[in-house]
DNA sequence: GTGAAAGCGCTAACAT
DNA sequence: ATGTTAGCGCTTTCAC
């Protein structure tokens, strides 16, 4: 059997709440009590089962974090400054994996987080249904979705991604470019891309460009679905003189297959990558990028789960700010 | 407050056993008692308490797994099909991620997985100090060291390290190169990189070939060493006429630090990676490489925790096959 | 097929 | 500064 308090105080001659005071460091006692007191827990082994304590205490402050093996890879920036931000605020954290278009699978995921009572569940990159954000309110859960806005009713953290499409669109034009190639997910289903996309129309109305529908590929965020649509632009002699990549996977993917073609970036098309990670400045010619600031997003992302914290659940929206390194690529 | 099974049991007229039976699918009740208590469960959005349901059956079947959010990519594969294995087998996973070299942050997951009783823990290219070895076997908890070998006693799964530097070398010197390079972390701390290194020094010895000191460049795992390698391999002019990287992060630096040096690839140098994930077919040109089987290490790793499940815990290692894939950089 | 009752290991009043 | 005690929400014998 495992060591427990009940042991630890008999072996010291005290009591279990002693025992627990002190191992918790909640004060109201001798120093001597408890120096003893650590050395045996030490001694045994003892190792406390929070299982029991979570229960008997009745709160627990650990959050869940759900993210999507996705085709991006952004979602570790964002991972990593929520943990060290989750650390900084002596919050616990579990982390989960949802698999793509399983939406059974993500249910289970979060009832499992329910069942662990936790008290805010962060979805990244990650598109929970309605059910499951219904599920999580009535639970009394706080959800939010980070580096994804959505239609429904959540609080989130991500860019303003009408804006984004706006000035990737923005700078083509500036640098000359007219015949500007969208390339991601579908436009219409998604609501990232749809946004992004209207941002891109916007920009092209505003300078008087005319869209024509074969500028725009669509079938999802991978590195395939880049190279597929640098395929498909080559189809047709000049069809584009520039293309915006929804995420750096589509953009390396845009790149690698321009150059399979033997297309010349930029000169006969430029790019320009959505996300700026790393990996833009790991290519070939390097990309530039409207790149966002994920490690903000997850600053902001604790920030929103600590501020609602024990408090009526209000829904918030923050907005990170994006800006656009120019690199090689334009 | 939250629903709980008495506040069934009291509106379905039947006691807390019963609910706990029919939620728990344990058998031993009416269809028609079940169906009500289902349907109560539903109304009233229950959702169990695993704190509770844990401590009271004392047993739990999640177990933990820990990764360092390192400098390669491959841990996604292996954690992937870790979760697909554990979901086959009705286990629960628990995913904490480490920083680098913070042995007091590993400690403290460790801690807290040992706190939340898991039954295993595994470590996916982390490692793990000796001591947090000893808490676990302590803790009567076993440990498991995934696509990552080390010298202390642990359960282990991952490919024959030594065979990866002997077989990479061989390739090489059978393409007729002499001079070969080796890039990595540093090969007498890093136990891993110790084996390739000395597989690589055999494969030399094999074919007669002397090593030269200088063909060694010492760093680490990143893309950024395999930049300052390639720029270390340039200053000699045909120091070396091929370069084995110990990660595939590092094959890309290197590939990308000889391109900006205008080296051709694989004409002037020719470069083997080790790993063999995606990102070598994405390169331009694609990387050969020493392929690990990382799918079989997560898979393996889930077999290995299930056979010593509920049993006196046996270290055993487990090694997983690799195969070289020639693509275009040799 | 169902219920009563005894815990699981801990925390948190409330005493002293 | 320390002890007593009553739970936390569930599971699990053991009756019936």
């Amino acid at each position: 059997m495992r060591a427990k308090i009940s042991d630890i105080a008999k072996l010291a001659g005290v009591s279990t709440a002693s025992v627990s005071r002190v191992l918790n460091h909640q004060g109201g006692y001798s120093r001597q009590t408890a120096e003893r007191i650590m050395k045996i827990a030490d001694d045994i082994g003892y190792f406390k089962d929070r299982s029991a304590a979570d229960l008997a205490s009745r709160h627990n402050n650990t959050i869940g974090v759900i993210y999507t093996d996705f085709e991006t890879n952004f979602n570790d920036l964002i991972i990593r400054q929520i943990m060290t931000a989750a650390k900084q605020h002596q919050l616990d954290v579990i982390l989960m994996i949802a698999q793509q278009n399983d939406p059974a699978g993500l249910t289970k995921i979060v009832r499992g987080m329910i069942e662990r009572r936790v008290f805010a569940v962060q979805f990244i990159s990650t598109h929970p249904s309605f059910q499951i954000i219904n599920m999580l309110n009535r639970a009394n859960i706080f959800p939010q979705v980070i580096g994804d806005a959505t239609n429904h009713q959540v609080s989130s953290v991500s860019s303003d991604d009408t804006q984004i499409g706006y000035q990737a669109t923005r700078y083509l034009i500036q640098k000359g470019r007219r015949r500007i190639g969208f390339a991601g997910p579908n436009v219409h289903q998604d609501y990232v891309p749809r946004l992004r996309f209207a941002g891109y129309r916007q920009a092209l109305a505003d300078s008087g460009l005319s869209f024509s529908p074969d500028w725009l590929y669509e079938e999802n965020y991978s590195y395939q679905a880049g190279i597929r649509a640098a395929k498909y632009y080559q189809q047709q002699i000049r069809l584009v003189d520039a293309v915006i990549g929804i995420s750096d996977e589509v953009s390396w993917g845009l790149l690698n297959g321009f150059y399979d073609a033997q297309v010349d970036v930029p000169n006969d098309v430029a790019l320009i990558s959505i996300d700026g990670t790393e990996l833009c400045q790991q290519t070939r010619p390097k990309l530039t990028s409207v790149t966002q600031d994920f490690v903000t997003m997850g600053e902001k992302a604790i920030d929103q789960v600590i501020n609602q914290r024990d408090q009526p659940h209000q829904i918030t929206t923050t907005t990170v700010a994006f800006r656009i390194d120019p690199r090689e690529t334009t």
